[in-house]
DNA sequence: AATTTATTTCGATATTTCTAGAAATATAGT
DNA sequence: ACTATATTTCTAGAAATATCGAAATAAATT
């Protein structure tokens, strides 16, 4: 994780209905969830939805599978661990991060 | 911290120039940064600047203090904190969070 | 092979965001 | 009051993103 990675990842969540699909992808867990429940929980049409899943897909948040006429959609857990290890590690108060090249002050 | 004030913190974050600017401001410490500096820093013109710092200040995850002619600049740490916290508890594999109103599956 | 279900891709429009120059504002010094 | 410095606000064009209906694709069923 770098700061590019970790900025593309913070933007794809940061949008309110994606941030909403990825909490119901941490929740439903090792089973995920089929793209049309995702869609009936959210009221939202499958076209717009369909491009929200495919921008957490591409930042590597989102992993999809699929069985049978279902996708079946599963929080891609290392990608969210990195970056709130990233976070944590050098955005956070007790900073120790390494020398990053330039001098602190 | 909620859904929809997360939501706008990662969105901010989540721009690499932004992304920068919060992290010269969280190495900086508590000594903050003038607006200059990190100009001179990031090499991008004062206007572009002004509006990222400005974004990042209105999702609270900046405070500005004028000194003399200089705004110092600091991360503002406890919102990242309530970030981050969001993150870990409501987002990641070991999901501890509490009910949120619908039923898990 | 036609039908049904599930989802994506396409296409078009509306909105937001990024960028940066020019002008304006705020503060300090002379 | 004038000048210099520091930063913001205004403005606008370009680029990215959001939205969603319609058409296309994929897989199962008949």
């Amino acid at each position: 994780m770098n700061e590019e990675i970790a900025a593309k990842c913070l933007s794809e969540l940061g949008s309110p209905t994606r941030l909403a699909v990825f909490r119901l992808l941490v929740r439903a867990g090792p089973d995920g969830m089929v793209v049309g429940d995702i869609q009936r929980r959210l009221g939202i049409p499958a076209s717009t939805l369909s491009h929200h899943i495919a921008r957490l897909t591409w930042a590597g948040l989102v992993e999809r599978r699929r069985r049978g006429r279902s996708l079946h959609c599963f929080a891609h857990h290392p990608m969210m661990d990195d970056l709130v290890h990233f976070l944590t590690a050098e955005c956070c108060a007790g900073f120790a991060g390494e020398d990053t090249g330039q001098p602190a002050a």
